[in-house]
DNA sequence: AAAGCTGACAACCGCAAGATC
DNA sequence: GGATCTTGCGGTTGTCAGCTT
């Protein structure tokens, strides 16, 4: 496949060339993302809409994440899989920087030779009750997100501390680390809208979204701790060290791996 | 060293839904 | 209201590099 095969209408397939993306990404800059079908006659690409719009999504669009999926996202990933399905648009909403086209690599790479697993019958009740309930429910409104961001916000310059919230701020300090822009909180509060009423109410510790996460066999991981979900709208995950030194590592995007450390 | 295998990734295809004429 | 065009999605295939035999 190389990039002077040509298909009927003589549009060039295959791998694109340094000087086809250069042209795409002034296409783009000028006239924005759409219109993809004249992106040919005013830039004089040889590509098909289709061709110029999928490597603008996968492969040229800013804010594209390159390399490995950080464990978190794999943990997303599965999970949100045993939900949907293979609806990677829609998980790839919830994996900023990561395409659809990547997670569905991803998936047919690590499990989709896998045998499938034995049918878990509250498993189906519940991903059935969850796919009815985001078939009613539309995107969230640009209100909700500014509400969200708002209260976030909000929570950020709050100083009052009480003793019994100490707990709390700790763990909402270490979110913070482990998610550190509002739209990776936006993200983790859309998924707890999602999920929270029909999940996490009937899960138990082995099965759920959240405690699963980050069920590794790893060695180094011997703990994990659900913090306060109020605070965020959404379950986090938090591993301490086996030598319990309140030591925690986090992994997240591109800060890929970090320490935190308590007091 | 060479052939075969496998994983990772890019890209294409067909279809369906929505938008536009 | 129907035809056509555009866009987006999920499935599939092709290529390449690294590993194994």
């Amino acid at each position: 496949m190389k990039g002077s095969l040509t298909a009927e209408k003589g549009w060039t397939k295959g791998p694109w060339t340094h000087e086809e993306d250069k042209l795409l990404r002034e296409h783009v800059s000028l006239h924005g993302e759409s219109r993809w079908n004249s992106v040919s006659k005013f830039t004089g690409l040889n590509r098909s809409g289709k061709s110029c719009r999928l490597r603008w999504v996968n492969y040229l669009r800013p804010g594209l994440k390159k390399g490995q999926l950080t464990p978190l996202e794999e943990g997303i990933i599965m999970e949100l899989h045993a939900v949907l399905g293979n609806k990677w648009s829609t998980i790839a909403k919830y994996l900023p920087g990561r395409t659809d086209n990547e997670i569905k690599n991803y998936w047919r790479t690590h499990f989709g030779k896998r045998e499938k697993p034995k049918h878990n019958k509250n498993q189906e009740k519940r991903k059935a009750k969850v796919q009815k309930q985001l078939k009613q429910e539309q995107q969230p409104q640009p209100q909700e997100y500014d509400m969200i961001k708002s209260s976030l916000y909000q929570e950020e310059i709050k100083n009052e501390t009480k003793p019994s919230e100490m707990q709390d701020n700790k763990q909402q300090e270490i979110m913070g680390f482990m998610y550190p822009t509002i739209e990776h909180q936006y993200s983790l509060s859309l998924m707890h809208r999602e999920f929270s009423s029909s999940f996490l109410d009937t899960t138990t510790a082995d099965d759920g979204l959240w405690f699963s996460l980050w069920d590794f066999d790893e060695p180094q991981f011997s703990k994990c701790v659900m913090p306060n979900q109020a605070n965020f709208g959404a379950g986090g995950d938090l591993m301490q060290n086996q030598d319990k030194t309140s030591c925690f590592d986090v992994a997240y995007d591109n800060l890929s791996y970090g320490k935190y450390m308590f007091d």
